[in-house]
DNA sequence: AGATTTACGGCAAACGATTTGCAATTCGCA
DNA sequence: TGCGAATTGCAAATCGTTTGCCGTAAATCT
């Protein structure tokens, strides 16, 4: 993903009506160069190099979810994730994960025949919001 | 679903190598008479009618789980929730589950399609053992 | 640029859900 | 019936997350 400079930050967060200071930049330079969903905790590690605090992470994280610049998501190990919810991503709901169950590492799938293969509506199903798919990983032998 | 006498629900603790407690046989009893997952604190509030405590009600549903009899799931909201397998479903694993995030519900889809779509290693992913599909139901409007 | 308004950040404490340590009890088996 | 291991009760600890309070900094206006 292409990440944009200082000033095309301040612009995104401007245009979502938040103010632009060092806390959120970081947190936006982060997300841009992440290649899965970050944790809240992720996150705060990063934000205490740059002396601000655990609470400051979480309620950016929760703000700029709030409006509509991150996916809060939940992958089933009771911890929150964040990831930017990317211009091309906006028009459909999202990518599938994987779920690496010996390491615990998030990863973002892009198998656009999966999305496209799975959101039928089944017999039970009406509309599916997310795919999830768990496994070994290349990195856990 | 059909639910057991009290000796079928002893069995079927004997069977998963566990033994056959009081606080077991009233978990046991409540998730069959359930028809949607239970949460930790729902177990554990009728267990204390029996005098049995929270921390045994955690404990029982975590072994129940590893024991095979119930599956753990997370519908979104941090909490974790209880369900039994089904004995036609432990024999036919490995299909792909589609959990209901307003009702909690979970049901088996049977799309093979899905299944041979997937698992084919990408270059994150060796081997996946677990496909899971969120979403709404056709009964929650 | 300076004053004003108000969102934001830092710190510590609160919070709910879940887990754990340890001694006492109960279960399953010989 | 008795012993050793599994299970329980209770309380305290832990984890991820949120909140209150007050000082600080960002945006707006003049």
């Amino acid at each position: 993903m292409k990440i944009p400079d200082t000033n095309g930050l301040k612009q995104i967060l401007k245009e979502a009506g938040l103010r632009v200071t060092a806390a959120r930049l970081a947190t936006l330079e982060l997300l841009y160069g992440a290649s899965a969903p970050l944790s809240h905790a992720d996150v705060a590690k990063h934000l205490e190099e740059f002396g601000a605090d655990q609470a400051t992470a979480f309620r950016n994280l929760n703000d700029l979810a709030g409006a509509g610049l991150l996916r809060r998501t939940e992958l089933g190990d009771h911890i929150w994730r964040f990831e930017l919810i990317a211009a091309e991503d906006q028009a459909n709901k999202g990518h599938p994960h994987f779920v690496c169950i010996d390491c615990g590492r998030i990863s973002c799938l892009n198998e656009i025949e999966l999305l496209e293969k799975v959101p039928k509506p089944g017999q039970n199903t009406r509309e599916i919001t997310e795919i999830l798919l768990r496994g070994h990983c290349n990195e856990c032998e």
